[in-house]
DNA sequence: CTGAAAGCGCTAACAC
DNA sequence: GTGTTAGCGCTTTCAG
């Protein structure tokens, strides 16, 4: 079955071409294609099964990187996001491996490690190996950059876009799914509210996504319809982030939370801007000798596992991932098998909050 | 610059190819060839920016899909691990895929979900799809399936290995990178006996990895050691698991660390088979109104990400994930290169003790 | 120094 | 029904 070769001091092992079967079941390449490729009405019954016991004793799988060559295409689809050691994106990658899995599609995964250099030399790379559809779980890439490859024929699925391309995205046939933002920061502000906070922080990184400015505004809209005026110094969010480590957010929420909590006139709660952080400032209030919910409330954005793990358990405003997830990849998978059609769509779910032990009526 | 093309309601955008090259730069396919392969000092230093320049005209990148058919090889690695979901494979992900792209590998994942038959069809995809190396997270496939794909000339490097492959997994030409286990479990151990312990319970799940057997022996190595005889009932590992979720092992670790505690001598000390065991026994542990660690220190395995986030923090012995994927990936480079040659290596790095806040002295 | 030719393994017209 | 043919885009002898 297996012939071994040298060349340039790489082993090759040959493994059963579709010529071979075609030998072996004495028949051509061609007709074995066709079995191969579900066009079983185009051969006799006999001439099938003489193929199938000869795919059989061949242990015979054809090459899909020829099949690839071939077609020009391939059921795989990339996957750009910033970094799987973070839980977060480690389940937004388990999601979307399942939805693509059930679709029959591959996943190639590009982990561009929040470099926008480095995530552009991913989605080349992916280009190059003839990979046709890509979701980007991050954002920082430029838009011009995401746009050249909508022009080289690569359809991009979005999940979180950048500030300064928010309105451009719209026409640019780049499909955006997203959990309602602005909503979830509304719920989540609303949650504080209604257990009786009237100062409340709101604690995010760098404000440049849509998301974490959405999330801002939901946090202010729910303030000012409870005839609260937002103040400035109650929002937390660092601009320059020089994090690298896998807890990223959880650092700066301890930092954040710390600063927030030591400040003239601190909140009794905390709205921030996902799990991580809230986690890190849950570790920033007992920095403090401070008690949670007692003390001060905190909830998070997302329900990543680890929310309801923590200690207190996270209450937290959930984005429904699997969903999500499948959506981006329903939505992926119709624009490369040409069946969805028309201009881009920009999909939104709903956010649900859960309610944990994280947060409570102020004293 | 690309012309558009409708297969079978397939969009297909038409790039630049090698040939497009050669015709604008006035040379052959080949010469632009060997420039692309470096080969530079075959032609005169005009010819060379003439096809320079036209690359960059055309935007031109080399398919590396025709470029795999026609050598046989890529630089892609395949990686089958559980879940990416769960924190510590995202972490091992990570650093694979760091280690894999600083020497130009990409790496293409295959999330097994802890289903042998799911691990066996992705390792299959994988192998058609031309790949020829793949790390292995996890142990539940079978050996002999492995030894399958080993036959067909893909190199494997496990990172830990089944319970009854122990053995024969030495001679079968599996590299494999692992760390000291027993050293490991014994560190742990030792660690509560030097803080007085001496009643120690360990939780784990299903015995069913080399990992985990090691790491029991090592706790039992510490106790007798200390003059202590190792009690099966201080020893909780579930047999059957049926937990699907991405906490699983944090699960298995709070309902094991309840039904320890509550026996009718509990133990003052719990070594855990990894950090999300022990992160479930914390909860575990504040289900019964105990204290960490009055009442009971906790210490775990790994060193996740979150442990040190943890309420308390989190006493761990430190599994270097990030030099061992260096190790696993080198080696298979190594192999896939053939710079390495010989029997297969079983390569085992030590551990190291990182004491936080859940580990202290029995009241 | 450069190019023509062969072919990696497969698919898809198009003949027979 | 089945086989022949012509490539997909690239690399690599091997002539010139």
């Amino acid at each position: 079955m297996q012939r071994q070769r040298m060349t340039k001091g790489i082993m090759r092992t040959k493994t059963a071409t579709i010529q071979d079967v075609a030998s072996l079941a004495g028949t051509s390449a061609s007709t074995v294609s066709n079995l191969l490729n579900g066009r079983t009405e185009r051969m006799r019954p006999e001439t099938r099964q003489r193929i199938e016991r000869a795919v059989d004793q061949l242990g015979y799988r054809a090459n899909e990187v020829a099949r690839h060559l071939k077609t020009g295409h391939a059921p795989i689809i990339g996957l750009v996001i910033p970094s799987v050691a973070n839980p977060f994106w480690g389940s937004f990658v388990q999601h979307v491996e399942e939805a693509a899995h059930a679709r029959g599609y591959q996943v190639l995964l590009g982990n561009g490690g929040r470099d926008p250099q480095r995530e552009l030399e991913y989605a080349e790379s992916l280009r190059v190996r003839g990979v046709r559809g890509i979701i980007f779980g991050s954002s920082p890439i430029s838009l011009n950059h995401i746009l050249k490859m909508v022009e080289e024929g690569i359809y991009v699925v979005a999940f979180d876009r950048n500030v300064n391309q928010l309105s451009s995205s719209i026409d640019s046939g780049i499909d955006s799914v997203s959990v309602d933002n602005v909503a979830g920061g509304y719920l989540a502000t609303r949650h504080l509210l209604d257990l009786g906070h009237t100062r409340i922080g709101f604690l995010s990184g760098p404000l440049r996504t849509a998301s974490r400015l959405e999330r801002l505004e939901g946090y202010r809209r729910a303030l000012r319809d409870a005839g609260i005026l937002p103040e400035d110094s109650l929002v937390w969010a660092v601009t320059q982030d020089n994090t690298t480590g896998d807890v990223e957010g959880a650092e700066i929420g301890r930092e954040g939370a710390r600063a927030l909590l030591k400040s003239p006139a601190p909140p009794t709660g905390l709205v921030t801007i996902n799990d991580m952080y809230a986690l890190g400032a849950l570790a920033g209030v007992r920095d403090l000798h401070l008690r949670v919910p007692e003390d001060i409330s905190v909830i998070g954005f997302d329900d990543i596992s680890m929310a309801e793990l923590a200690y207190p358990p996270l209450t937290t405003v959930r984005q429904p991932l699997g969903e999500m997830m499948s959506i981006a990849v329903e939505t992926l998978v119709g624009r490369l098998t040409g069946a969805k059609n028309g201009s881009a769509e920009q999909i939104t779910v709903p956010s649900e909050l859960i309610v944990r032990g994280s947060t409570g009526p102020p004293l």
